[in-house]
DNA sequence: TGATAATATGTTATCGATAACATGTTATCG
DNA sequence: CGATAACATGTTATCGATAACATATTATCA
């Protein structure tokens, strides 16, 4: 880190001269590959130490056409969800000698898409790792994707044939909910759900949906409010549903946000959760756990995303450095199911 | 960011050849500068828009010695804070034409250190930003920093001269939260503290101690605890308190989880909040408006933070760029006070 | 009208590294 | 002991762009 001069970097050439050497020679011997002798590689190893040389990465990138960086497009890093799948992506990206290039979207305009591609493409990433909601059609220009360059990954996008993507298994992460609400005897459950616009929230609805009708029960359209996730579209959506649905006698709530909003408005309506209404969340925020009563909740592991993303882009990488076809798949991560108080 | 052929990048030597003219030109052509007669200017132009040209930021930044890029380097970005301030320095980033290059730090030991800043610098980053708090001598290396060949920003770090910081100002923060409980005739102000080792947290009790001081009340050890910022650690320093100091009026709580914690608690001990016990928080978690009751708090603006740190570097790096001194000051951003019903 | 400035374009060197090829030296083996 | 392999190092070309310099043409003005 610390370089003997401020003024100019050391490079390849420098060591070179200094321990009496080629430049070639200097290379083999930071690559560790093939013949140097032992003693030119202690001499250069030495002048290496002595003058702080550490090889231009933007260098190698070029002859190499490689650059082992992930681009990776983020949209919502102000929500918890995007900055700890993050934090997942930085960790492994970490374990397996990658660095991170950011950028964060503020819109789905096509023209912005293309301005975050191109400066990404310009900076020869390896591969993107798309992390953003889908929501609405915004991701419809995927069906593209295949002629960017290098590997796309996608998280928490819906599934679609020959592109490859990784997501929280939103439905089955509803139908554990709903299914702890019926296995605890409850018989009206109702729904709040997030933006029907988000895919993430379409999937919670429908595993929630399904779920009731499987075991025989009713699930029309007004046991369901929408909310948009924030806590006070919750209490709203919860006052509907107390309209709409008067004799509920559990609600499974799209996210913690809106699911603390419900408990918070039944304790001053003289609701008891859960003896009269149980409530279950989804998300298992921090607070959750330290409300009263404490929220019951489905847990989805974010970090887990994140690093199942790295891992899999960078085998898509290799397989296209190889030549190999590069496998498409969708995955999904299983969410759990944390049972506290609130049902 | 459609390119026509998936195997090989389309270089500015593919435009010159099709469009019949020298790359220089196209470089003219692409960077707006100096003469290009407006009809060869629109033949490549068009066959720019033809290929889908896009010029290497790499082999741009390695004959310009400028690369366009800030490193960042993070730690613990699962919490709140950084990721907050993650988001105001990727928008002010993208606003100013700079790509983020990210590094998530796990540890502060010197070879972990040495290893982030070398990988940074060898992908030429002009500048670096140090988002980390500082927590007992962590930072003590920074004295060392003037060594490295670029200008490197810390946030939210104790001021040290020479060295280019921009911090919330807790101290300032903490007096105002101990002034409003004054201001409201409390009198018996007890505080818990963040761990004595993190520098936020020395300051936020610093300002505690000495508003109280300066208005000739009594603010000795036993009136202060110490948490981890955690929830439970939150309880237990309340507890604690209670024993040492059963008739205080008030506490200000170093940050809002805890202050959560320290409301629920009382609830639980049917303690009144605020009419037996005001509390104040620090921080302004979006659940805590949603509390009953509702916290009051500190607000520090982490997003207006990130976005000055962004400022600052690139005004570091111009002055850089242009052989002037690089300027070196301590910066502090000014929290401010949220009422609502805690206190 | 000839000199000078402004416009327009091309040529060569360069950034810092590695790839590809070449060459020389030392072991090893039939 | 001569041929071949293994070891050790150097030379030149290259990645994709821009800097620096050179040159040619056109405009402008005293």
């Amino acid at each position: 880190m610390i370089l003997s001069d401020r003024k100019k970097r050391v490079t390849i050439k420098d060591v070179a001269q200094v321990a009496g050497v080629s430049t070639q020679t200097v290379s083999r011997v930071m690559n560790k590959f093939s013949y140097v002798s032992g003693e030119t590689r202690q001499r250069v190893e030495a002048v290496v130490e002595q003058l702080g040389y550490r090889p231009s990465t933007l260098a190698r990138s070029l002859i190499q056409q490689r650059s082992y960086t992930l681009g990776v497009v983020t949209f919502g890093l102000k929500f918890l969800g995007p900055s700890r799948t993050l934090n997942g992506i930085a960790d492994q990206a970490d374990k397996l000698g990658y660095m991170l290039l950011m950028k964060e979207l503020d819109n789905f305009e096509k023209h912005s898409l293309n301005e975050v591609m191109d400066s990404l493409l310009a900076r020869q990433v390896d591969g993107i790792i798309w992390v953003a909601p889908e929501i609405g059609n915004n991701h419809d220009w995927v069906e593209q994707s295949e002629s960017i360059p290098v590997p796309v990954l996608f998280l928490a996008m819906r599934p679609r044939t020959g592109i490859s993507s990784v997501a929280t298994d939103n439905y089955q992460g509803a139908v554990m909910a709903t299914q702890h609400l019926l296995e605890n005897g409850r018989k009206r459950v109702a729904h709040i759900s997030g933006p029907m616009s988000w895919w993430e929230a379409e999937e919670r609805k429908r595993g929630w949906r399904e779920t009731l009708e499987k075991a025989g029960l009713d699930a029309p359209e007004q046991f369901c409010t929408e909310g948009n996730w924030s806590s006070t579209s919750g209490e709203q959506a919860f006052l509907q549903l107390l309209e709409a649905y008067p004799n509920m006698d559990s609600i499974f709530v799209a996210n913690d946000q809106m699911a603390l909003s419900v408990l918070r408005e039944s304790h001053r309506r003289g609701i008891r959760v859960p003896e009269q209404l149980a409530v279950i969340g989804f998300d298992n925020l921090p607070e959750s756990a330290y409300f009263y009563p404490s929220l019951t909740t489905i847990s989805q592991d974010l970090q887990l995303l994140g690093e199942e993303a790295v891992q899999r882009i960078v085998e898509m990488i290799q397989a296209r450095q190889n030549n190999q076809p590069i496998p498409s798949r969708s995955q999904f991560i299983q969410p759990t199911l944390i049972v506290r108080e609130s049902a």
